[in-house]
RNA sequence: GGGCACGUAGCUCAGCGGGAGAGCACUACCUUGACAUGGUAGGGGUCACAGGUUCGAUCCCUGUCGUGCCCA
């Protein structure tokens, strides 16, 4: 029994666990050994989160395109799981011990700190997996992944010794994103570009060979900077090299103020003649285009700032080289400033001097930190690094080729783009939690990279004591003691960007490097769902180790959705206090409700704009459907054993079977093409405004009246086709329909695991034959679907769709011109056909009682003519009739008539305008020509019979 | 500055070479035996602007204006 009204929160609990009784979502089932697989894996959402829309979205449409698929038979793996999220987690954990005054970390030291880390993992850890299982999401859980697990650990450790030895992972000393609050190196794409309105300081530095005064201008070179700080790192200064302004100037020197260090000018085209005074001061140990200037030009890099950008000068060596007496109290002075302090500080110090000659606003971008929010610092640092260009090529290769896919497609370009100008990625990071690079030093700080330690411990041993540096004897006891040679061999104290590890997703969760069964079943998965901000982080660099360890491409198709915004379409976040919780909407109006309205608004190329205003719709076209399934329930509408739905005699019967294989036509090939909205807005139409206004509609005399064939079939019919409802939904509102999947029959098997609608096998061999043509044909573009793959032409009925709409159109007439005529409803009017075509004749007394019903008649009659002074409508080209003399205003039915005729007239005028035109008749399609000569006669046929009606008028007098 | 989108009904968006569509909102009426989380009907748009291609442009091309995002 279907209860009374619909309650999500009854049955999404209840389903979640059917489903897991039946470990339905399992991967390898072994019913479908012989089945293809299809795998997803989930972009690892970080462990630390927890659901929000951007999830919710992601989710859902991957869920979507996993029971679709199960359904259609193969074997499906969604692989679920979650990554490390180095920074994030580290910083949680050491928040929570603050927050509880326990020792921080340093205290703990690295080992009891990532103990209680673990700790954390287990306790909290499974947040975010517990909120997809409330979505719906169908994930073989039982093979949940994390990427410190020590399967996947081990993936990493092999991958970067493997590159290391082909010389694609390396170290190098260069300029990194350095975060000054949480000290640790971040790549590229976790810096943030933020628009600050800043200043530009115009400086004045002197020249060598003059005399400085503010006031003679050929005394100084004005340069202008965003960041006056960075001055006590200058080495150089640069002038563009046409710029006439400062071509007698190159090779000449400047003394740094302040400082006192005598730096070159130095001519390069970075430099913009239009930008500032033309002229730029040079750090580069403190700035990227800097830093490539001064390579250059042979620059030497000045680093003036410790981890905590605090200024570091006393003790600098690098700083203090060459210049003059008294220095010494300047960088002593200055030493340990803090660099915003230090900022101020130096520029009111240069303005005391004469030095800063003006200040002008600025507004620039400013790299900030994604975790921190800080401002970034670029500083010289040993660091390692991926050969990412190197790694780039087969990854660009494997999309121009056409084996990976992006949709939409235009992403490609944004993929080329980047991968084309691609810099060496940054993977060390100065952390605790995360991958431990395997990589120890000796003394001479020569580095040994190993799978384990064992092996880099014996190798370096092996190669100190052919280097004499010691004895093999000390050689033999540091090997067994790690004690010993504590101090003599260290290990890199960083850890591994937790991309890294993430980028090893799509096979290290299949049990890499181990030969597993699973990587050979698996592997390469189908199916990349994810938004298009991460473009970089997630599908560049799986695609880059993807091809590199496995040969293939992780992935053959990458669908990029979009950004969920708010109602007004800003986008969601916590200080503008705009998010709408995904978990508080399911509390509300239910998981299905939530998923089908971001399957509905999943265009492709927009964001969706989110209102609690369209959940609500959607829940209600959910209780649309429990209330369609009810009725069926209560008229006994049940499936016979053996029942063919092909084989059904009575005309709307026939007709709902060829609306349905329509439905499942446009559904199948929606989601074939990843047009999730049309899909979606596709099966809403169907069960609304066919299914229930329509079907159930002109069914209900059959089936509340006597027992016969016809009743029997019907309810059969209406079963069926609430099956078909329920198979065509799962995938978008997997919990309502197997709900009521249970309820409404005894069934073999789960809706999960019930095939979806294809009717190939009920083919002829030609048409099988013409179908395996046209699906060979599309095959070659992913993106065009396969048209007839789901579409069974024997539910093909033009005839019960021509009578059926005659049903529709005679029913939607006449009620319409009841409301136009005021007519209330409760007064029920006869009506006439007039002049009816035999074939009519035949057909209106099989509908005679449903007509009178929905369209509130007392009585239905035929006639060779209309009746005096009766309201005229024309249906399909014959005339309906409601004879109201007396009832309705007749001077209110000519102004409606004359509206008619207006409408007829302007369409005949538009017709032959287009007729008329030779060209037209020449150029156009034979097709389209036709059709208007088409659109011509009916339009005709219409204006006479309104005519006819406006003269029948006349002569009552109006 | 470079790249990618987008300007269609009050709102959110489909459509993308041959008669302007949906959902919501709005208006009127309806407690009809699945459903008021409902039913029926209705109003509302020179498809941003200007050119061009075409027999024909909301749709293709160019430009202008406006909006958003990404990268410098």
């Amino acid at each position: 029994m279907i209860e009374k009204t619909y309650q999500p929160a009854d049955i999404e609990g209840r389903m979640s666990l059917v489903w897991e009784d039946a470990r339905a979502f399992r991967a390898g089932r072994p019913d479908r050994r012989d089945a293809k697989p299809f795998t997803i894996v989930i972009p690892p959402p970080n462990v630390t989160g927890s659901l929000h829309m951007g999830h919710a979205l992601n989710n859902t449409l991957q869920d979507i395109l996993c029971r679709f698929e199960r359904m259609r038979g193969r074997d499906v793996l969604w692989q679920p799981g979650t990554d490390h999220a180095g920074i994030a987690t580290q910083m949680v954990v050491e928040r929570q011990l603050m927050e509880r005054q326990q020792p921080g970390r340093r205290e703990l030291g690295r080992h009891k700190f990532v103990e209680r880390v673990w700790q954390w993992k287990e306790e909290s850890g499974g947040t975010i997996i517990n909120q997809l299982k409330r979505l719906g999401a169908s994930c073989d859980w039982s093979r949940e992944r994390f990427t410190m697990d020590e399967g996947l650990s081990r993936a990493v450790v092999k991958v970067f010794v493997e590159l290391h030895r082909q010389g694609l992972i390396y170290k190098d000393k260069r300029l990194v994103n350095w975060d000054p609050k949480l000290l640790t190196a971040i790549s590229d794409i976790e810096v943030q570009q933020i628009e600050v309105k800043g200043h530009l300081w115009y400086l004045r530095y002197p020249l060598e060979d003059k005399t400085f005064s503010p006031d003679d201008p050929s005394s100084f070179i004005l340069v202008a900077t965003t960041r006056p700080e960075t001055m006590l790192g200058d080495t150089a200064v640069a002038v563009h090299p046409d710029d006439p302004r400062y071509t007698h100037l190159v090779g000449k020197y400047v003394i740094l103020p302040l400082v006192g260090r005598k730096i070159p000018i130095v001519a390069d085209t970075y430099s913009d003649p239009e930008k500032g005074s033309g002229a730029v001061k040079v750090t580069p140990a403190h700035d990227f285009n800097d830093f490539e200037i001064g390579r250059r030009h042979g620059l030497p890099q000045i680093n003036v700032f410790d981890k905590e950008a605090h200024l570091a000068l006393v003790g600098n060596e690098d700083y203090l080289r060459g210049l003059p007496e008294g220095s010494q109290e300047f960088a002593e002075e200055f030493n340990g400033v803090e660099r915003f302090v230090a900022r101020k500080k130096l520029v009111a110090r240069l303005e005391d001097f004469g030095f800063l000659e003006r200040i002008e606003p600025n507004t620039h971008m400013v790299p900030h930190g994604d975790r921190s929010g800080t401002v970034i610092e670029p500083y010289l640092t040993d660091q390692w690094y991926v050969d990412a260009e190197t790694l780039a090529q087969p990854a660009i290769e494997a999309v121009r080729s056409g084996r990976t896919v992006f949709v939409p497609k235009n992403w490609e370009r944004t993929y080329f783009e980047w991968m084309e100008n691609i810099q060496p990625w940054c993977i060390s990071r100065q952390l605790w939690w995360g991958h431990q690079i395997p990589a120890w030093y000796g003394p001479d700080g020569k580095v040994f990279v190993a799978e384990t330690e064992e092996e880099a411990v014996s190798n370096a041993l092996g190669y100190y004591v052919e280097q004499e540096v010691i004895t093999p004897e000390q050689g033999r006891e540091m090997a067994l003691d790690r004690n010993k040679r504590a101090g003599f061999i260290t290990r890199d104290e960083d850890v591994l960007d937790t991309w890294f590890s993430s980028a090893l997703w799509p096979f290290s969760t299949l049990g890499w490097p181990d030969d597993t069964p699973e990587v050979k079943r698996y592997y390469p998965t189908d199916v990349l769902v994810t938004g298009f901000d991460i473009i970089f982080f997630w599908v560049a660099r799986m695609m880059m180790m993807g091809l590199h360890f496995m040969k293939e491409a992780p992935f053959s198709t990458v669908y990029m959705h979009r950004l969920v915004r708010d109602e007004k379409g800003a986008k969601m976040s916590k200080s503008k206090g705009n998010v709408i919780d995904p978990l508080g909407i399911i509390d509300e109006y239910g998981a299905d409700a939530l998923r089908f309205t971001l399957a509905r608004g999943a265009a492709q190329g927009h964001d969706i704009k989110l209102s609690s205003q369209h959940v609500e719709t959607n829940r209600n076209f959910a209780t649309k459907l429990w209330n369609a399934c009810r009725f069926a329930e209560m008229n006994d509408c049940v499936q016979p054993e053996g029942f063919e739905p092909t084989k059904v005699k009575d005309t709307l019967n026939r007709w709902i079977a060829h609306e349905t294989a329509r439905a499942v036509r446009e559904v199948t090939e929606a989601l074939e093409a990843f047009r999730f909205n049309d899909a979606a807005n596709a099966i809403y139409r169907f069960v609304w405004n066919v299914y229930c206004d329509w079907y159930l509609e002109l069914a209900k005399p059959v089936l509340t009246g006597q027992e016969g064939p016809v009743k029997t079939e019907t309810q059969a019919m209406v079963a069926w086709a609430r099956d078909e409802i329920l198979k065509l939904l799962h995938p978008f509102m997997p919990f309502i329909t197997e709900a009521l999947w249970e309820t409404t029959a005894r069934r073999e098997t789960l809706l999960a695991l019930t095939p979806w609608s294809r009717k190939e096998a009920e083919l002829t061999p030609e048409q099988v034959s013409e179908i395996t043509l046209m699906t060979s044909m599309s095959a070659s573009d992913p993106l065009v679907p396969p048209v007839l793959l789901s579409f069974d032409p024997s539910f093909e009925d033009t005839a019960a769709e021509a009578e059926i709409g005659w049903v529709v159109d005679l029913v939607t007439a006449i009620r319409s011109v009841r409301a136009e005529m005021n007519i209330p409803p409760a007064t029920l009017t006869p009506l006439v056909l007039a002049g009816s075509s035999a074939e009519t004749k035949e057909r209106a007394p099989r509908w005679r009682e449903v007509i009178k019903r929905l369209a509130r008649l007392s009585e239905l009659s035929f006639a060779d003519r209309p009746p005096e002074g009766a309201v005229q409508v024309v249906v399909r080209g014959e005339v309906a009739a409601l004879p109201l003399k007396g009832v309705i205003d007749l001077s209110a039915e000519r102004a409606r008539l004359d509206k008619e005729m207006a409408k007829a007239e302007a369409d005949i005028k538009r017709v032959d305008a287009k007729l008329g035109n030779e060209k037209f008749v020449a150029n156009a399609p034979e097709e389209v020509v036709e059709e208007e000569r088409e659109k011509r006669e009916t339009a005709v046929a219409r204006k006479e019979k309104i005519l006819e009606a406006l003269e029948r008028l006349q002569q009552v007098g109006v």
